[in-house]
DNA sequence: TATGAATGAGTCTTCATTCAT
DNA sequence: GATGAATGAAGACTCATTCAT
């Protein structure tokens, strides 16, 4: 433990507020029309300083993808590993999602608008990841169905894509300051989401 | 008896077939990353006969948003006009919007994914276009609702945006040559907007 | 006389409609800074229009330069000619050349910043017919020396070049809407002309 | 001790060179004339570097006007504070920016030739410092016409601008390698000032 | 006479990245 | 660890002029 530690400001150490700074700048105003020198400008250092702790820019926006998947993963884990029935367990990893999308709206602004702005091979991760959030919850959707909970109609991984369609579309239309809350929000997402395929 | 008569290749007019490549390649590898010479090259004439018909490489995204809207805002009016339950239109509303995103799938993948490159103006002129159409499929959604046929809990433009989301979301996911055809998605869809928000 | 007659609007003929426009976007913005589109347009024509009348958009600026030097050629001349003691004759000479270059604004401005944007070949016309007006004054000059009006000292040549700068000069202050109107600027400048170059 | 030891050529610093070269050129062929290549090219850099040091083409423009404003404005200044009679006073400062304005005649042709080719605000800016330099000079005739060493008629402004008109214009006609020296010429031309306005 | 589509060379400017210090 | 000068390739856009009609 060096010098500093925080998550904003000055205070923060430089990768830390290189990579906040990029992630605001990059919801802002999309990647491509963010340059380097307003990022390093925006954190206080120079470009040096940025090559210094990341290969390129193409990474900065990599780190913000990886802590995102990160994240939403080991929540997601955790929902699906509760004894609960699984219509509860569906219901609370899709209000969850919801909840934590809204709480990081920069962060699912730049996810579902920035992928094919990362390099071939890092785009491939990132699909790699999600590809394996998204069978994660397509397992329980399939549990659902398999103990007779859901309909057998709806093909589940369409319905996972039809959920999360919503989900990264709430960067677009959603405002923090509008009418509804976060928490609302995600209860009536969910309440959506079980009607749509729960038995009769 | 003019000089064109196609749709597309070297046959077709000089504008038509800008914007034709313009909206190939802007849905393949995004508006930033598509340079004016790109277009030019892949239409087989010359930059200024790019400036000639559109103003600004803005101008040709404009058209194409346009185009979208424009179309999509006829197939719903003609829906919501028909005599029938509110259900089946809702239900025929939903499923064509699928079946028109997917028939259009570079319409659909520009759409959600660039209106940010758009400059300020021309986004307040798609953004209200786009509400108004938002407006109509809420109209429906709210007769439904008004009608006893829908559940009264689900907040109407919340409904509409919750589906959506998940209609411009194929343009991630959906393949032309995987296992589910433009109509069974459609139907697919319908049935869980349906479910999703119906009565009982 | 095939057509309409007249100096500006709609109703002159085309070509004198361009050199009008010309003439007044030239004083406007800089020769460099207009476009040959903004000049068609001003005078409510097309391009092919313009090209038809006029070989090269160098071509309508040495216009201007022709028209300006002709008229003031003229001028000067008949007063050389008139029957007058010489300080008279100089005096009227720089009085009519201020009152001139003040109604005619644009051509001045024109005149003395857009040299440098004829073509070789027309510059060389330009200045050749330059020089003969030059010449022609300083000949007034020398003759008011030679007869004692004037003091020896002064280089007649030199004494030309400092009043026609004065004179040119005046595109760049001279305001119509000021306090000074042209008569009044040209008994001035007459004045201060007479008094520094003649007799005690 | 920096890398830097001259003014020109290709042992300067690089503003100092891309300055240079760019004054040069400017006088040369005029501003819009000038392209940054050749500026770039003659100063022996990239455009890049260019870019590094000014923030347009227009900032090289607008540090030309601010070097010679800055120069003429301190000259005249100190020459204005000298303890001798007005006429003197005056007599010197029009000689000395003869002087000058013949020693820089690059900057000379550029100044009375390129304003209306800086953007609006820089222009403005020399603008107002050109008319701070106008009134300094306006002041010593004032005073003198008030100690009755002046003439009571002429307008002070104009006489102000009848004079600089003949500085400006030694851009257009004055050779470094004809007949006439640049003192000769500063003392001919002070002296037709002096004799144009000084009384009796 | 006059059109206007099309050209092609040229314009200024931006930017991710490198490297000597 | 960190600087900032410099690169070089690419970007969008402009414009005088031509030519088939």
């Amino acid at each position: 433990m060096t010098t500093q530690h925080g998550s904003a400001g000055k205070t923060a150490a430089v990768p830390q507020r290189l990579l906040a700074e990029a992630t605001r700048l990059f919801a802002d105003r999309g990647f491509d029309r963010t340059s380097v020198q307003e990022i390093v400008e925006a954190a206080g250092v120079t470009k040096g300083a940025l090559y210094h702790y990341f290969g390129s820019k193409d990474d900065l926006l990599h780190e913000v993808y990886a802590r995102v998947l990160r994240l939403q993963t080991e929540r997601l884990a955790a929902i699906a590993a509760l004894e609960e029935p699984v219509a509860d367990r569906v219901r609370k990893a899709a209000a969850d999602v919801v909840v934590s999308s809204i709480q990081n709206l920069d962060d699912t602004k730049i996810f579902f608008r920035s992928i094919h702005q990362l390099s071939p091979d890092k785009q491939r991760a990132v699909r790699s990841d999600r590809r394996h959030y998204h069978e994660m919850f397509r397992s329980l959707i399939e549990e659902g169905r398999d103990t007779g909970v859901f309909r057998a109609e709806p093909v589940p991984d369409l319905v996972v894509d039809f959920f999360f369609g919503s989900v990264h579309h709430l960067a677009v239309w959603y405002r923090p300051d509008g009418p509804l809350g976060a928490e609302q929000v995600a209860e009536q997402f969910a309440d959506l989401l079980l009607h749509s395929i729960r038995t009769s």
